[in-house]
DNA sequence: GATGAAATCCGAGTCAC
DNA sequence: GTGACTCGGATTTCATC
């Protein structure tokens, strides 16, 4: 996987993860380039993937989403066809943020985001032990956010 | 907490959500509303919070951050004193994207990003372990992002 | 092949209503 | 909330190195 990031390019980078508002016109000073090449090279950036996307991030709070709960999950069995036809059942429950197949004692972690303890377990109960091949899940409950989703460092 | 969000405002976030770059033109079209309107909607959506930030989604494999690993962690002991140190050393860790603090077997999860396992590997024994008051680490070290962070659904 | 200056065009932001 | 008006930035072209 080819590199080609000179500093300008991650200088760029850095600003837009900062603020991915930020103008054309005030990154192309903040970079020391013309508007004209500040443009072609964001327009790069997003073309060759090193911006995946740029997003509003919503409060989660503010839309009743204030609820962050981690779940381990242990599956029946650790082959192939397990993993996948637990990995596309997941994919289809909006409220998991994050769902990641781990190694050590549990198969899959995964990130949860909901209204309120109340609505977890309704949850819970009704779509994660429901979910195909689970054998237990393990609830941690987020007693405070210290970090969360943290702009990537590089 | 007042949620004034009108079925408009509820989609202007979920459309600026998926693409924070969405010109007001467009996104005034999109719901069916003025430009002006829009762009007063917009502003405040910002101005009351419900909008935190909007950032550039830069892809982890194309800046030497693919290797992501959960890390559980368990404190000497449960006092306020402790936590708060903790959180605070926490902070000022760069690769960590989260760091939440957990009711059950552990008192944290980290969430952390680095270039690969030798990175994480010396970043643990330099400076995880070496974070106040940790008593035992637990790494989970991730095989498969089946999903990493998810857009909120609400 | 990439750059920056200039030129055009469109949208952001602001006004009166 | 709407419609119009102005200004600044986005985007393209083009000459240049």
């Amino acid at each position: 996987m080819p590199h080609d990031l000179d500093p300008i390019d991650l200088k760029m980078l850095r600003l837009l993860q900062k603020n991915g508002r930020l103008s054309n016109a005030d990154l192309a000073q903040a970079v020391g380039a013309s508007p004209a090449t500040c443009h072609r090279r964001t327009q790069r950036l997003f073309a060759e993937g090193y911006i995946r996307q740029v997003r509003a991030m919503v409060t989660p709070q503010k839309v009743d989403r204030g609820a962050l709960v981690v779940v381990g999950v242990v599956l029946d069995r650790s082959t192939p066809d397990s993993f996948a036809e637990f990995e596309k059942a997941v994919a289809a429950l909006p409220f998991i943020l994050d769902c990641h197949l781990v190694a050590g004692d549990f198969d899959y972690f995964l990130k949860i985001r909901v209204g309120d303890m109340a609505d977890f377990n309704r949850i819970h109960g009704q779509q994660l032990i429901a979910l195909p091949g689970v054998r237990q899940t393990r609830t941690f409950f987020v007693m405070k956010e210290v970090v969360d989703n943290a702009a990537l460092d590089f």
